[in-house]
DNA sequence: CGGAGGCTTGACGGCTGTCAAGGCTAGTGG
DNA sequence: CCACTAGCCTTGACAGCCGTCAAGCCTCCG
């Protein structure tokens, strides 16, 4: 392992306007004009192996990150050393929109298996933006979409129970994972327990207990990591019913 | 009262250049020249009455909404009825980011005591963020600003106890408050025990109980919406340290 | 093959929710 | 001006969900 070269840049190979990742990445709905333009923007990619981190609290912010391949979690800590885990990011999805408040990002993000990004330079994104209206709004909508989340989040931790949260959980995560053309039915967890807790706000135990109980009503099929989701409906259920 | 006039609109009285708040709201940093612009765009204000929404979730996205007086709450209900308030506003805070995402409000908007707002027409704003790159860096700031707010809701709703929860809401109202000129010590909530009760992820009963608790401890004096900070430190202390 | 990290499960306790009763306050109408 | 009422708040008793602590298992990887 080559340790003198902790982070690795190299040219971007595949253009945005040929990504197929576009229709779920920044360039959705952007015409070939500005894709072009987008393509001279994004020059480079950056590798994050897993447990590495892409960026940390703290950091001066330049750029953000559209997530190419590979998986990542972003989470904030206090200054009592509670952490939370804020969000799960897959490919398509942007990673350091939070550190355009203060210029220094505010949260980590963690790469949850070995990644790629996109490195987008912000303020040649804002220069963009300012040329090109369609780029400009879609910005704008992956912003507010993310506070949109974050309200989701907010109803999940302050409403529901540790069931209910879990099946949201589930649901969001396997919805994504469809979007992205995988199964909806079978999926491999790149988190551990922990993490999925830290998000949930709930403690590792209570997530286990809640996968084995999902197991024994026969919604899912748990091996460690692996889930096999075996009634969507009856996830969805548990959602959208508060108790009965 | 006449009711065939429910929304009362008004040509603008005060340019965002003179208006006491320009260093809390949208015109931060920005030049006189900018400031010039953005008066031509913020040409009207509009009157809520206590109990009234600003706009609702499903409404037709077409402006955002700077406070100018009053207080709102924004909540979020799911499909089953379940309803979380995501935050409490106040003079010189935004309102409306959560519709530039699909073009209509995901959340509600209530004011807790009669308010006015400024209207702030969303295209001609980007139109306008095209033009003055200050403006538009101040627009990216304040919706990044609020993903770094609820990431913090988060992880009080993640990982936090119901005393630590309270502590925290108390310690960043009066810092808003102190914010815009107030006392840090004494206020009047203008929310119910249950829309706090929300927003924290607690019951009405547990956010008074809790502030029964810290009157007790000498930390607050508790009188219906009348408080007195008598022990901000000791607050702090509670937020900060985990258990001890 | 061995160890470390992650996962599961049990026992128990405490924090917070639930239910209920009663008090307070502000606003309304007589 | 004052009584009334509705909404809000407080407090108590009790229960249950989830956290804590602990022990042991599994799996992956060196």
């Amino acid at each position: 392992m080559n340790v003198t070269v902790p982070i690795k840049i190299e040219p971007l190979k595949v253009a945005c306007s040929s990504c197929n990742l576009r229709e779920l990445c920044l360039p959705v709905g952007l015409n070939s004009n500005d894709l072009d333009q987008l393509d001279e923007l994004v020059a480079t990619r950056r590798h994050v192996v897993r447990g590495d981190t892409l960026f940390r609290s703290g950091d001066v912010f330049q750029s953000i990150y559209a997530v190419r391949t590979g998986f990542f979690k972003t989470c904030v800590s206090s200054e009592d050393g509670r952490d939370q885990v804020t969000g799960f990011q897959m490919a398509g999805e942007l990673l350091g929109l939070d550190g355009i408040s203060t210029d220094r990002h505010s949260c980590d993000a963690v790469a949850l298996e070995d990644s790629q990004v996109c490195v987008i330079p912000f303020e040649q994104l804002e220069e963009l933006s300012r040329e090109f209206t369609d780029l400009q709004r879609q910005f704008h909508k992956i912003m507010s979409r993310e506070i949109v989340r974050d309200h989701g989040v907010m109803l999940l931790l302050g409403s529901m129970r540790a069931e209910e949260r879990l099946a949201a959980f589930l649901l969001n995560l396997t919805q994504r994972l469809q979007a992205r053309g995988f199964s909806a039915a079978a999926l491999v967890l790149r988190m551990t327990r922990e993490e999925i807790g830290s998000y949930l706000g709930l403690k590792l135990e209570t997530v286990s207990r809640t996968f084995s109980k999902f197991q024994e009503e026969g919604l899912l099929e748990v091996k460690q990591r692996h889930l096999r989701i075996l009634d969507q409906a009856g996830l969805q259920k548990l959602v959208n019913n508060t108790n009965c």
